[in-house]
DNA sequence: TTGACATACATCAGAATCTGATGTACAATG
DNA sequence: CATTGTACATCAGATTCTGATGTATGTCAA
C-alpha cells in the first residue's frame, strides 16, 4: 500500500495526536481516553503506547514534562507542539483518505467511472 | 491495538476478497482493480499481493485455477469459496467496526474532562 | 502484615506485515 | 534488439504490534 504505509505506522500515532489534541495528558490516560472514546473497540497496549510516545516526541510533534503527585506514582505529561498540530491535522486528512479508498474498494465495483 | 490486529494484519486481504466478492480473477488484475476502485489511492505491491494470496488460499477462503492464455503468460485465477464469502462478510464488518471507533477517537472528545 | 489491585512508567523477544528489489518468462511495439 | 506490459514468485530489511515482564507507589481488606 501507499498511504497505508502511513495508515499502518500511524493509526496508534494519529489516535494519541488526536487525544492530545484537546488536552495535554500523560501515558496511561491517553490509552485510557482513547479506550473510552472508542467504546472499548480499541484498547492500546502498553509495548505499543510508550515507543509511539517517544517516537512522537524524538520528531518534535509533543514535549514532556514530569509531574509529580501528591500520592502515586509520578506522571509525564505530554504536550501537542505547534508542529505536532499540523501533524495531527496532516495524520487526519491521511486516515480519512485512507479509509474513503478501502471503502471504494469494499463497497462494490462501481460501472460507470465518473471519472 | 486489538481490531487494529485483525486490521493491519488484514486490510490487504479484505480488499482482495472483497474484489474476488464480485467476479473470480488473477493476481495481476486485482491489483489493478484495487488501484482502479480506489482512484489510484490504494497500490498493492506484488511482495504484499502474491502472499496474501496464498495465505487466503492456505486458509480455504479462495482457490486457484491456472488458465492458460493464446497470448501471453498463464494466469493463476482465484476464486471465492463459500467459506471465503463469510469471511468476506466478517471482514467487512471488522473494517466498518474499526473505522468507526477511530473516527471515534479522533473526531473529539464526547464528554470533555481533565485527567 | 500480607495479599491483591490500580496507577504509572518502561523494555524486550517474538510474530506478523509491508516495502522495494530482484528474477523468470512471454508477447507486442518501435 | 531494446523496451514495455503482462504475470507469476521470492527475499532481505525495516517497521510495528502483542504479550510478558519488571520497577515502584498507594489503597483497601483480611
Amino acid at each position: 500500500m501507499k498511504d497505508q504505509h502511513e495508515l499502518k505506522k500511524g493509526s496508534t500515532q494519529t489516535l494519541i495526536l488526536a487525544v492530545l489534541g484537546d488536552a495535554p495528558s500523560h501515558g496511561y490516560a491517553i490509552a485510557r481516553e482513547i479506550e473510552r472514546r472508542s467504546a472499548s473497540a480499541l484498547k492500546m497496549g502498553e509495548g505499543a503506547l510508550y515507543p509511539a510516545l517517544r517516537a512522537l516526541e524524538n520528531d518534535g510533534f509533543i514535549s514532556s514534562a514530569w509531574e509529580l503527585q501528591l500520592s502515586g506514582p509520578a506522571r509525564k505529561v505530554y504536550t501537542l507542539t505547534e508542529k505536532g498540530q499540523g501533524e495531527l491535522a496532516r495524520q487526519k486528512s491521511a486516515w480519512q483518505k485512507f479509509s474513503e479508498a478501502v471503502n471504494s474498494v469494499i463497497g462494490g465495483a462501481p460501472r460507470g467511472q465518473t471519472t
